[in-house]
DNA sequence: AGCACA
């Protein structure tokens, strides 16, 4: 009963009606494919975006001699099949004719995939695109994101026919050229149908939309129309302060756990949440805290310093674009101290095995995008291909983590340091920080947060510590971290 | 850069 016996393709290819065509650009259009093949013969049916990067297509003559034409031709031609400057690869398919034509892409539905292709997501605001699509209706919601392929946005309208009749008169078809920036060549819109129904905005932002819900919140981290990063008096992109900091760590010779870091930032204030991943081949933490005060107190207390002395495990501080860390309660790479009984939660975790895989890797369940701050991109995730996961950072593989890293998946975001309200002022304007009576470090080598090396704080809970040595944690900030 | 759909 197998169908697993015949390889997946043969070297020698017998000569079909149908044409197997790849390395095609990405959402090869059927307009694309017929104004390439038409010359050769009739084409009576197609089929495009297929296979995982959705770049492959099969075109079906009426007759042989035509398929056959069209492959010889270019076998002995000097200028190689191209579509869009692509040199597409033809070759005989391996079935002889095609069964049935409908790509996802083409299965009409009231959400629409739109691609915007040459442009960045900070050219074209989302303003914009409502403004394009609302002459078919009323336009629901809409959710933008990058991926491989570039721009793209899922606009939901209220029904398939309303959406239809904006991809018909929209695609292939470039914004006007007076809603763009000025630097802009064309920009063409591709668009195709989403398998989405409805789609699942969590925030009003600079990036999704829900006009249906005009009382949504709005993200703090991502108000909309700012797009370009503030700018600080030296000309120099400022920082946006964040309540989570971005700890890399430098020269790990000891290993730095979670319950470490946890020890070592609690001496500002509440840790929250605490992800340890891999980046680069270099450890990173993000450590959350409930505000930007506690997470600026502890960003300058820290920076530079080493968790233990010798200079091992240096700390090098920045602000998280993230505001929300969505981790597993307890892992060996994460902790949610917010959620009670997390200490019950890790038994049951680590018997357990494998670790369930986050769940974007798997399409059917991504309707839903947990905790993150862009409930928006759930939906991007339903678009990757099936079997592929997207532009993931490997490490992330291990499964053990399910908050998003930033810089993996929304490589061009930028957060506005001016768009974060009122009380940031609060955490830059601390002349009285609790931390500033320590004496600046001057020498190159700053002292060590722990001062014993090699004894990692964990394994000193509380009680009995060497004299001269503060547990950590247990002290407040300022004192003994520093003192010799 | 290498074959869809059930």
């Amino acid at each position: 009963m197998s169908t697993s016996g015949t390889p997946q393709f043969r070297y020698t290819q017998t000569p079909s009606k149908v044409l197997h065509l790849r390395n095609l650009p990405w959402e090869c259009t059927e307009e694309e494919l017929i104004e390439l093949c038409q010359p050769f013969g009739k084409i009576v049916n197609t089929k495009c975006n297929v296979g995982a990067n959705r770049n492959q297509a099969f075109v079906e003559f009426a007759d042989l001699n035509q398929a056959i034409s069209m492959v010889s031709y270019y076998a002995s031609s000097s200028e190689p099949a191209q579509v869009r400057g692509k040199t597409v690869y033809i070759q005989y398919s391996n079935r002889h004719e095609i069964v049935n034509n409908k790509s996802p892409g083409d299965v009409p539905g009231n959400v629409l995939l739109v691609t915007i292709e040459g442009v960045e997501a900070g050219d074209v605001s989302i303003d914009v695109i409502h403004l394009v699509f609302s002459a078919f209706g009323f336009v629901h919601k809409i959710a933008t994101f990058e991926k491989a392929a570039g721009f793209q946005a899922l606009i939901q309208f209220s029904d398939s026919d309303t959406a239809s009749s904006a991809r018909n008169a929209l695609d292939g078809r470039s914004i006007p050229r007076y809603l763009l920036p000025e630097h802009l060549g064309s920009c063409h819109l591709r668009i195709s149908y989403s398998a989405h129904t409805d789609l699942n905005i969590k925030f009003q932002s600079h990036r999704s939309r829900d006009y249906t819900n005009p009382y949504l919140p709005v993200n703090p981290t991502a108000i909309e129309g700012i797009v370009q990063p503030a700018l600080g008096p030296d000309g120099k992109k400022k920082e946006p302060e964040s309540n989570v900091l971005l700890a890399s760590i430098e020269n790990m010779q000891y290993a730095v756990t979670v319950d470490v870091l946890h020890t070592v930032f609690s001496a500002f204030g509440t840790v929250q949440k605490i992800a340890i991943f891999e980046k680069n081949g270099q450890t990173q933490a993000l450590v959350q805290y409930p505000d930007l005060t506690t997470a600026a107190v502890a960003r300058e207390a820290l920076e530079g310093h080493c968790i233990y002395d010798g200079g091992y495990c240096k700390l090098h501080l920045s602000y998280s674009r993230h505001t929300d860390l969505n981790v597993k309660a307890f892992s060996d790479k994460s902790r949610d101290y917010t959620i009670p009984d997390a200490s019950l939660l890790a038994a049951q975790q680590a018997s357990s095995l494998p670790p369930a895989p986050p769940v974007w890797q798997n399409p059917q369940s991504a309707q839903m995008y947990p905790g993150n701050d862009f409930g928006a991109t759930a939906a991007a995730h339903a678009q990757i291909p099936r079997g592929q996961v997207a532009s993931w950072d490997p490490n992330m593989q291990a499964g053990r983590l399910t908050f998003v890293p930033a810089a993996s998946s929304y490589p061009s975001q930028n957060f506005a340091a001016a768009s974060v309200p009122a009380y940031a002022t609060a955490a830059t304007s601390g002349g009285s920080l609790p931390l500033s009576q320590r004496s600046p470090i001057t020498s190159g080598v700053p002292s060590s947060v722990i001062t014993q090396p090699g004894v990692p704080p964990n394994l000193r809970p509380g009680g009995a510590s060497p004299p001269g040595v503060q547990p950590g944690g247990v002290s407040p900030p300022g004192q003994s971290y520093y003192g010799q």
